[in-house]
DNA sequence: TAATATTTATTTACCGGTAGGTAAACTTTT
DNA sequence: AAAAGTTTACCTACCGGTAAATAAATATTA
């Protein structure tokens, strides 16, 4: 087994999810992956490869918990939490890597080589939008605009996400999540005027 | 009048809210403001000084947005959607330096120089949390928890921003906004169960 | 007020260091 | 012997930064 390639990718995410990538050079990825730069070069063709092969990696990650059930027959609030919990472990195992998709996604167009995450977006506001439909139908939500519904909690776990990047440690992040959307849920849930 | 250290500035923003710091040399920041590297140095000290004049120029206008008044005596939800209105203008007029300052802040430690935006958040939250305990002691808003209240409508104010930033002229974004904070508000406001 | 001295602004030409990338030789595995 | 993997040594281009000379504006003095 090449460990190389292993070791290279591995020193490449240590370096560009701590200097970005104009700020990691090719020297110091082979550097810390104890070998040299035409290595890097035979396996990943070029710095901008190695960058994207981990960006890809991860994508799929995060797409593959989105296609995961998440107990249809519960309530339609805890489906939602489920959801976000999953996507949420995910996160903070790999959050640096997904620090540095972060900001390159809502970065200076030209700081990097282009890489596509609009798909995880969309299908996480999809799967958002189809629970929320179906909350609204069976009256546990009441009946307000499902797209405005979607949009404050993937915003709300964006915001959650986001505290933990920029404030590690700071506070206890899964509580936070969980209060936030129970807050939101309870506003959204069906009361009588 | 030194146009020259406004010419400089000037393109600096061009090209860095591009770019990305690292991505931006000095070099170019000079061809295009029409002069000499000596001529940055002189004004600036360094690329990073430069870099930080443009960052904290644009803290301090929003920061000074945050003090202003709302109308007291509106609905909360109301003087809310200002505050957020008021702070998404500004927000449009300086997006892509703040397409920069979020990449930086949210992006990994080492890409840029030390900035600590930090400060506008923490306003942001305080300001909108005093509002929302108003919001309960009247009675307009259900008795939730505050600071996940609060967290919503940032986070909802965030998600829209972003959006923005991502998907330009997507969607009608003000709109989005307002209608996402209807939404919200419309959860939040008292009703009998 | 005219000439001179001083400070401020700007340019030319350069520094050592490092960037991404590769040709070509060598070693190991198949 | 052929293929895959790895190394040494090198390429050109550019990086941030500066010394020193010069030009323009301002202050001082006769």
């Amino acid at each position: 087994m090449s460990n190389i390639r292993d070791d290279l990718k591995k020193a490449a995410i240590f370096l560009f999810t701590r200097k970005g990538y104009n700020g990691t050079s090719v020297r110091e990825i082979v550097e810390k992956a104890k070998t040299t730069k035409p290595c890097l070069y035979y396996y990943f063709k070029s710095k901008e490869g190695i960058y994207l092969s981990i960006l890809q990696e991860t994508l799929e990650e995060f797409l593959k918990i989105l296609s995961q059930n998440f107990g249809e027959e519960k309530l339609v609030s805890n489906q939602l939490k489920e959801l976000c919990f999953s996507i949420y472990e995910k996160f903070k195992e790999k959050k640096d890597i997904l620090r540095l998709i972060h900001s390159i996604f809502y970065g200076p167009p030209k700081s990097a080589p282009k890489f596509n995450f609009e798909s995880f977006h969309k299908v996480f506001y999809e799967t958002i939008i189809e629970k929320i439909n179906i909350a609204i139908e069976n009256k546990e939500f009441f009946d307000g605009d499902r797209e405005a519904m979607a949009f404050c909690v993937m915003s709300v776990f964006n915001g959650v996400a986001e505290m933990e990047i920029a404030f590690p440690k700071k506070y206890d992040y899964k509580k936070l999540l969980d209060k936030t959307l129970s807050t939101l849920f309870e506003g959204f849930s069906r009361r009588k005027k």
